[in-house]
RNA sequence: GCGGGCUUAGCUCAGUCGGUAGAGUACCAGAUUGUGGCUCUGGGUGUCGCGGGUUCAAAUCCCGUAGCUCGCCCCA
């Protein structure tokens, strides 16, 4: 048997609903904020990708689905969206010096990774990006936006960590003070950490690991290296949640892994959701425009993970309410009624109603009890008898009344399914 | 890239000491000759992940391999 790629998964009938409902909340409370839906394709040229997630970050390293088409330029499936935003807003002009530019999506992302809980090979991601203010209003608005999409998606109870990078400059600094501490306490890392120690040592303070987090207790922290505008700013964002009352926990440990970002960064997380506890993330990227060939441009925004999304949903549905997948079943005696039945469904149908008819030629019991699993409301069962008379049955499934009805007057009968 | 667990019917799983596979559920048929649900009766629908080895005999033991899953790394 051909199965599907490693990583990928086929959303089936049965677990669509909640697609639909999460989809439905994205739109519409996107909307609510003033964001608008942008669509880019699903590959790029690679270099959309190298030159602002980071060289040293893994996505780039080795989770990249990159080829080289037939011409021999290398393009790569997106690993990450907002790179491909900014991209798309560049070449389209699509913003006005002085104006807020508000954008969401929502589409698939590629990257090579083994999979395990909440993470794909292949995966969604929503996210809204808020281009061309560089004020603590609009790191506020993304906030208090995503904050409304757990709300009207069903989701509560998870926990918004928040943080500051400083400027360019300052996170430079960290950067060297704690290679500085981290060097003097080499010998008690973990060898993750002394790994990352060359690589992207802020990733340090992420580890998981129990003796790195002894160590990393008492590391020095960014908020002492922030100079007064960026604390400035980070504290101002933060006045600005408390007055929406917007819970949040500082959490001076917070780095976030692409290199393009810098002051506010921010996580949402969620104890269900096993290793991979966050499921959303985000934060201010002053310079990703200036580094894709732009004007330095200041821009902040957020992705959540679908598929994370879905999974604490499921984890609060304690039972799947059956849905009722049509309103009114057409049962035939036999086949030789299923012209009839058709002529009927397709009437019905503009009638706004949900009709389904046997395909399978199979017996009444059978179409009976299909009927009965669909939650149809209604059966209209036609036979030998009602095509001589021209009257129907029409059947009530939920108290099993039934009564003869003209074919004429079978498009006034109120079907009450409800 | 590394580590743990798992793989038997459509689904969830049992299978003892190696003796050629079973339960629940789903599904189909009948009881009810033109009518669902509830009940009863009957029906097994299978490449025991795949390949090899040991053995008179392998779902079971050994080796290899693939897939799934959870975790590490990293991230949504």
């Amino acid at each position: 048997m051909i199965q599907s790629v490693r990583g990928t998964k086929d959303i089936l009938p049965d677990a669509i609903s909640n697609w639909h409902l999460i989809e439905d909340v994205f739109r519409n409370i996107s909307t609510l904020f003033g964001y608008e839906e942008l669509r880019t394709p699903i590959f790029e040229k690679t270099e959309v990708f190298s030159r602002s997630i980071g060289e040293t970050t893994d996505i780039v390293n080795k989770e990249m689905y990159t080829f080289t088409d037939r011409s021999g330029e290398s393009l790569t499936l997106r690993p990450e969206m907002t790179a491909a935003i900014a991209r798309s807003i560049l070449q389209n002009s699509l913003l006005d010096a002085g104006t807020s530019l508000r954008i969401w999506y929502f589409g698939p992302l590629f990257r090579y990774e083994r999979p395990q809980k909440g993470r794909f090979r292949q995966f969604y991601q929503y996210g809204a990006e808020c281009i061309g203010s560089p004020n603590p209003e609009s790191d506020a608005e993304v906030i208090f936006l995503a904050h409304q999409l757990f709300k009207s998606s069903g989701i509560g109870n998870y926990k918004l960590l928040i943080n500051s990078l400083g400027s360019d400059e300052n996170r430079l600094a960290y950067r060297n003070v704690l290679i500085k501490y981290f060097t003097s306490v080499k010998s008690k890392l973990s060898e993750d950490s002394l790994f990352r120690l060359e690589n992207n040592p802020l990733r340090i303070l992420d580890s998981k690991d129990e003796q790195d987090r002894y160590v990393i207790a008492s590391a020095p922290q960014i908020i002492e290296c922030l100079n007064p505008e960026s604390k400035n700013h980070f504290d101002s964002v933060l006045s600005n949640l408390d007055a929406s009352s917007i819970d949040y926990e500082i959490s001076p440990r917070l780095v976030r892994g692409l290199d393009y970002y810098n002051h506010t960064v921010f996580e949402f997380q969620h104890s269900s959701l096993g290793a991979q506890d966050s499921f959303g993330g985000g934060g201010r990227y002053n310079g990703l425009f200036s580094q894709l060939g732009g004007k330095p441009t200041p821009a902040i925004g957020f992705a959540l993970g679908v598929e994370r999304m879905l999974l604490i949903l499921e984890n609060n549905q304690t039972e799947k309410q059956a849905t009722n997948k049509t309103d009114v079943y057409i049962v035939t005696h036999t086949h030789a009624q299923s012209q009839f039945a058709q002529i009927l469904a397709n009437k019905l149908r503009g009638r706004n109603l949900k009709i389904t008819t046997d395909l399978n030629r199979r017996s009444v019991k059978s179409q009976m009890r299909e009927a009965n699993r669909l939650g149809a409301k209604y059966t209209v069962i036609i036979g030998e008898n009602e095509v001589l008379s021209g009257n129907y049955m029409i059947k009530n499934m939920s108290n099993g009344e039934q009564v003869e009805c003209e074919l004429d007057r079978i498009m006034e009968y109120e079907f009450n399914i409800f």
